[in-house]
DNA sequence: CGCGAAATGTGAGCCAGCTCACAGAACTTT
DNA sequence: AAAGTTCTGTGAGCTGGCTCACATTTCGCG
């Protein structure tokens, strides 16, 4: 990838948006562009944590892994967002595991580059801040679901948020495997909560696609409870 | 209390220390003081937020409430401790209420004052930026926690959780009712399984209280799972 | 001191979500 | 087109934690 359009993709993130041209293009130099398939691991839970990473295309999971195998979701980060940033700052290891989504193609910022940009332009320290706190709620609020909300609501509230994310057709490309450690809960219920909702016509099924219809009643579910 | 004393208490704490006197000083003389008991609600979720706490003395639990009348502590900030930052830093409305958890005294320091403070000094966004990212690790590990550990598990980590953040002598001076809502379980599986590690020693029980006899065994508990 | 309130201790039964165990369907690889 | 592999659909039974319902103890206080 061309400096130039690197430097056009970066200016594109919030976090780097009020940036002038020559800050932006020397940023820009230093990143590198990598270009990953669907499953790749970024980085693993526990690594010394000495890049961020930004998201030029596709979706990047965060997850936590258990014991014994099982993956629970925490984030996914889309067209557009960074991932990383929490070890680049503190020095410490990851809290989580990263894996490419889908395909996707990421800039690459090192660490020593990102720091001395942080030191010279306060403007980003502030987005970060903003980024951090975005972070924050949303994981607060997936704390609170987690003790609040019962399958159902769970499970709807991230077909709402996959929604959300995905192609405005309302569309949702996810095997129910997949969908299950987003939402926390067995393979098995995810099914049988989803066929409910499929004969009432709320969604549409079908292999690795859901296609939500009415989504208002899908809002309704989360809000009462 | 006097400004000298306020600017020494705020001195102390990590996201000031590396102030210059007279800034201090500054902060100082607009942070006001304030004594609550114990159960004064501080902030809810909702409010605008535009101060920060500094915990002086006591300790301010910070809890999620549900819309049956649930609560769920998602953390605890003792002296020394921060809270309200995050609705301070972007704008929004408070994630959370905020409740004494014991007699306290706080210093309040108001939006305007410390976004000027942050401005003026870069050291201490990088501070906050710390602070934020342990929160975050917090928040985070909770939400595995939550996903991965039974009741036994939650429990023993809360116990040392509040163990280490309490007098040296390992005894933790709470209800088994709100030890509930710290593990978000029900208050009469707790007291089952307490019964259970007092019965084998671990741990003792007294109205109000806990002992930790064997924190090695406790976290043995917790890393088994 | 005696009464109400708060905190503890404990059994019984329920139920959401889990695991296990398949079966069929739909892709993909050779 | 045959043989995997990955997904989906679904029943059966288990179980951890919940709720409900009390009994008991301890504390604060008028």
């Amino acid at each position: 990838m061309e400096a130039s359009e690197k430097s056009a993709l970066l200016g594109r993130h919030p976090l780097f948006r009020e940036l002038g041209g020559e800050v932006l293009g020397r940023l820009a130099t230093y990143a590198t562009t990598r270009t990953v398939a669907r499953g790749t691991t970024l980085f693993a839970k526990g690594d010394p944590g000495d890049c961020l990473f930004a998201v030029v295309k596709g979706a990047v999971q965060v997850t936590v892994p258990s014991a014994e195998g099982k993956n629970a979701v925490v984030n996914l980060i889309g067209e557009g967002g960074i991932l990383g940033e929490i070890a680049l700052l503190d020095g410490q290891p990851r809290t989580a595991d990263a894996v490419a989504f889908t395909d996707c193609t990421l800039l690459v910022i090192e660490r020593r580059e990102f720091v001395s940009l942080l030191k010279s332009n306060p403007d980003v320290m502030l987005r970060l801040l903003e980024v951090l706190c975005g972070r924050l709620r949303r994981t607060t609020e997936q704390v609170e679901d987690l003790m609040f909300l019962d399958l159902k609501g769970r499970l709807a509230k991230t077909l709402l948020r996959l929604a959300a994310m995905a192609k405005p057709d309302g569309t949702i490309e996810i095997s129910q495997s997949d969908l299950g450690q987003f939402v926390g809960l067995s393979r098995e219920m995810i099914n049988k909560q989803l066929q409910v909702w499929a004969r009432e016509g709320l969604i549409r099924l079908d292999r690795r696609r859901i296609t939500l219809l009415k989504s208002g009643a899908l809002e309704r579910i989360v809000a009462e409870e």
